[in-house]
DNA sequence: CTAATATCAGGTATACTGACATAC
DNA sequence: CGTATGTCAGTAGACCTGATATTA
């Protein structure tokens, strides 16, 4: 009755889809959701990049993170100012407001990792951050997004 | 410059992104989104579920899947009969049609899968899967979702 | 009456394509 | 000029809450 081969790519997608519907439950009250504040999170290591650069980082098209943006400037979580070496580019970097409403989220999320590796020593979760990072190395290798 | 705890969620996030952002562009030019195609895998499985059931593994409201079913049967790759045990219940089951939408796209998921794991060698893929499993165990167990 | 299911109405955020202006 | 960026317009699908009907 389930003898299909039970894929890889099916076990990700599992995992994910429970993460994110969990995610959004914690997420929610804050009025932030799953999107939002993985750009927010982005944002916390890398300050002052671009609306094109957070796109590529997350796999959308411009527009869409465009969007993202305004919507998280709207709620004062960003703020965009032209980059001071001239051009088009437009730097978003995170505000005070952005910082508390991550520090709100950060307990509960935290709280949902460590439930989600609750089954795994130590050794064990290391040896899954590696195979997860050389699975995303190997999928930004060889873009079928030519 | 990336001193940030190496999250596990955000491990899981990175990955998944990923594989959506590829698998979309797969299953595009099929006409197919990542949700349906996951929909209709279930089904391939387990055919004859409900949409209440579909909804639940699925993580979503039976009104969010109600209408992903209602627009896979407009295409004709499912369909709907009720319950010859009586009640409001529907069956849904893979027509010839959507059987063939999935055969369509599985080349392509399979050589996706294939470069996602291109640098783990059998054993690690085992231990990948394994690990998967539990963390998606642990995750159903204490549900948030009270 | 209660519980599960299905469905209608509505609303928001995600994400796309296409087009266009701006700046190097 | 051409490329990168930002933004406007329109559309589709995914998701939600709330309300309603049906049926064991």
């Amino acid at each position: 009755m389930d003898d299909t081969p039970p894929s890889l790519l099916y076990a990700v997608k599992q995992v994910e889809l429970s993460v994110r519907a969990h995610l959004d439950d914690v997420l929610r009250p804050a009025g932030l959701t799953t999107p939002q504040y993985t750009a927010l999170t982005v944002l916390a290591r890398r300050s002052g990049m671009s609306s094109a650069e957070l796109a590529r980082a997350s796999f959308v098209t411009p527009q869409t993170m465009g969007d993202l943006v305004t919507t998280l400037e709207r709620r004062g979580a960003v703020s965009r100012t032209p980059d001071p070496n001239g051009g088009r580019r437009k730097l978003i970097a995170l505000t005070t407001q952005g910082r508390r409403l991550l520090a709100g989220v950060a307990d509960d999320v935290a709280a949902l990792e460590r439930r989600m590796v609750a089954g795994l020593d130590e050794t064990e979760q290391g040896a899954l951050r590696h195979f997860l990072n050389r699975c995303r190395a190997a999928l930004s290798e060889a873009p079928v997004r030519a």
